[in-house]
DNA sequence: CTATGGACTTTGTCCATACCTTTGTGAAAA
DNA sequence: TTTTCACAAAGGTATGGACAAAGTCCATAG
């Protein structure tokens, strides 16, 4: 019995549980007794691994279950950060670039979009971080229950016309989901505000963009994605989680209602 | 340009995505033209890793994310069997308590359920781990696309008599879904089977149940599971996602059919 | 004919290590 | 004051090896 069984022996039977899952609940026990609170960051990996007395491999593999379950969320050159105390997710809904919503579009037959062009008002403009009068593009998408079913929420993004090119650009190759659109774009879809989360992915976006690819601090992503937008449908700064930001999402009443 | 990289690059431009990304789309493609076809083995991790001229833990990497997708699934001792060619994923559903199940069955009237009382026959008793002649409680639930919607899958749950007051408790308080039970409970579903994920949330678990929250390891919590019935609809172990329990779920034929 | 026990295959777990990329911070330069 | 740069911290990617566990297959014993 070394100092490291005890540490997972202790009052409870983890026995015969690979080492990773020991360890993945024993955080997860933390979390529920909110040794990490919601907001904190866990100790990094290395921490971890000295004290579990495991390689860097097993803790990740651990934080991988908690990122699964929507615990944590981890981030490049921060650290894990605590998101949720206990399952009650919201609705998460992560996409990483333009080209990863498409593909949900595309793929899933979830989503159906239309792209048009919209002029800001003085209220879109500071909600998008945009100068009211520009025009933006404004891609609408819907999702769906399934190919032939109802609308289940309806997801307003906005993008800078200067980056019209890259939306025609995977707009271009779609083709079914249009013609969903234009199966069911008929009658308004009324709104129950509800929240979804779009995590940003800067690398991926400025590789896919063509710039140049570089240290982005989160004063620079926020600046750079209010000036130049860079990031679809990415309204508010979410306070209480440092790396999401606050979509809106408008939840069809046919889903309640009927 | 080594020959590594003629085989990542070769007719596609997966460049700047990191190698596991480029093998995942690479077998993504070859899932998709149909040279893995579905019910097929794919190469073993150690022949991909070799033709990939990567590590092996680089191509569990690729596959980790296919299983994700619900493309493989991967069993020890057996290798990488290809269920689903393209977007046609498997439906995961996770529960992580009876409370979250009902609530599910409630709130969102995607589960219409009801409960009945059956007893074991051998091939049932082995199924769910209790004793032929045994008497337990069936829960019958049924997914629908909607609240006047059609079936989609239809699903089994055995929970030992004795907790018939936990069921009881909150089968009191719904209402809704035996009505709509009542509504489309004639005329049989045909089935097909599918497969539905069950994640196990023993924190919550144990605080429903009055007990003493702390860590379950897996095989206390089968062996709870079977022998107590805390855990509704989990029969079989599930090898490929350690913290996942398998359901038996049954699809009706309107949803492919009609 | 059954079943029992190995040999073999394949994935699961775990380790130690190395280097890269992103991010935050603060000092230095403009 | 603002920008730029260097550095440290932390997770991301990748290698290579080792052993464990689960399933398949087959020869052999009963």
């Amino acid at each position: 019995m070394t100092t490291k069984e005890d540490d997972l022996v202790e009052d409870r039977p983890h026995d015969g549980l690979p080492r990773y899952a020991q360890i993945q609940k024993i955080l997860e026990d933390r979390l529920a007794a909110g040794i990490y609170p919601v907001g904190s960051l866990l100790p990094p990996e290395l921490e971890l691994a000295v004290e579990f007395n495991s390689s860097r491999t097993t803790i990740r593999e651990a934080l991988r279950y908690l990122r699964e379950r929507g615990y944590v969320e981890r981030r490049q050159g921060i650290g894990t950060r605590v998101i949720s105390d206990t399952s009650r997710a919201t609705f998460y809904q992560s996409f990483g670039s333009l080209e990863e919503l498409f593909q949900v579009a595309v793929e899933t037959y979830y989503v159906v979009m239309d792209v048009t062009t919209v002029t800001l008002d003085s209220e879109l403009a500071e909600l998008v971080g945009g100068l009211a009068g520009e025009e933006w593009i404004l891609i609408n998408g819907v999702r769906w229950t399934e190919p032939g079913g109802k609308p289940i929420c309806y997801i307003q993004s906005y993008v800078p016309k200067r980056f019209e090119h890259v939306v025609a650009q995977f707009a271009d190759h779609q083709g079914p989901f249009f013609a969903l659109l234009e199966r069911y774009s008929e009658g308004p879809i009324e709104e129950a505000v509800q929240e979804i989360r779009a995590l940003p992915m800067p690398v991926e976006f400025t590789r896919q963009l063509g710039l140049k690819p570089g240290s982005w601090s989160l004063q620079l992503l926020r600046r750079y994605m209010t000036q130049s937008g860079v990031l679809i449908a990415s309204f508010n700064w979410h306070p209480a989680d440092q790396m999401a930001y606050r979509m809106r999402i408008h939840r069809s009443k046919e889903m309640t209602g009927e």
